[in-house]
DNA sequence: CACCCGTGGTC
DNA sequence: TGACCAAGGGT
């Protein structure tokens, strides 16, 4: 959960999924479905998904008990570079090279290095085993230490170098430039996508939603049905190949969601349809209006919906 | 290796 | 408001 999310985001969810599933047993017996629901929110939804999966390999290759080896760590879903040597380290107490962002921040300011990250990460790492070598009987501590270190005084902007333990053997401390690292290369402007959504209700208060392709944005999650987001023509046809004579279209507003590399504006549209010419494809259902809230949708649709629903609420509706 | 994948907080 | 950032991983 901690992968690119902060402490506090985490925190409910870490207790709620521990709560439901105490074991990695409990998690590989339970449906993805509910899992996903979860974790809805949290946002990489991958992750969600290859936690599922690797629990479902501890179980069954490991009888439930997770390997305490990097080289096995590693191939295992959801635990790359960093999960493998940090389970390795604080779970079993071994030594290992644990390199986090905060990590790779210490590093590139002892260093003072001037290669940008991501290409440094390599140089990082060869230099981040000197930090982990010769440490005692207390392997875990050490990367709990840097990445506290990290978080607390070597901070991205305005490290407390005076507070730091190791403030004299850092070169860019020496230089008197320290925010300047790590040096990162530029980034690719991040482009602007458009869409449609479609908040679909039938008399009784019924709304049609779907759950979405694995592979795609979101995949796996609950959503509301709309265009493709990857071009600026209208695909309303076709994202309505399914729903018959959808008639009166109101249009409620734009709902802009900004997401790791795009900004999206969907317009968001609404209609009555009706539930006889209905043709639902198998990853869409209806469900009521006030259970819309334990869907598990990820944040851009629960804007759609509370946009709607507020919408509707102040009486603004104009038909 | 470059790109893809969410969300909420901060300055 | 926008850019940056967070206990990264998969493809």
């Amino acid at each position: 959960m901690l992968q690119q999310t902060t402490v506090p985001a985490v925190k409910s969810y870490f207790e709620r999924f521990t709560a439901l599933w105490p074991t990695v047993n409990d998690l590989a017996a339970a449906p993805e479905d509910l899992i996903l629901k979860e974790w809805a929110g949290l946002g990489y939804y991958a992750r969600a998904r290859n936690l599922y999966k690797c629990a479902c390999a501890v179980t069954k290759e490991y009888g439930g008990i997770f390997p305490d080896t990097e080289d096995e760590l590693i191939q295992l879903p959801g635990i790359g570079p960093y999960s493998a040597a940090a389970i390795t380290s604080i779970a079993y107490n071994k030594q290992a090279t644990v390199v986090d962002g905060n990590v790779e921040r210490i590093v590139s300011r002892l260093a003072a290095l001037e290669e940008p990250l991501p290409q440094s990460k390599k140089t990082i790492k060869e230099l981040a085993v000197h930090l982990y070598q010769d440490i005692g009987p207390r392997a875990s501590d050490m990367p709990q230490a840097l990445m506290d270190l990290g978080s607390m005084i070597c901070t991205p902007k305005s490290p407390t170098c005076g507070l730091c333990p190791i403030s004299q053997y850092c070169k860019a401390r020496k230089s008197g430039d320290q925010e300047k690292y790590p040096v990162k290369s530029k980034k690719a402007p991040k482009p602007t996508r458009i869409g449609e959504v479609y908040w679909l209700e039938t008399s009784s208060g019924e709304i049609l939603v779907e759950k979405r392709l694995n592979d795609r944005m979101l995949g796996g999650m609950m959503a509301l049905p709309g265009s493709n987001w990857d071009n600026n023509a209208s695909q309303e046809e076709e994202a309505l190949s399914s729903i018959t004579h959808v008639k009166n279209w109101e249009e409620c507003g734009k709902i802009k969601h900004v997401f790791t590399h795009f900004t999206l504006i969907l317009t968001v549209r609404k209609a009555g349809i009706s539930k006889k010419n209905l043709i639902l494809n198998k990853n869409q259902h209806l469900v009521s209006i006030k259970d819309i809230g334990d869907l598990g949708f990820p944040s851009l649709y629960k804007k759609v919906s509370n946009m709607i629903l507020t919408f509707d609420s102040s009486g603004n509706r104009n038909e």
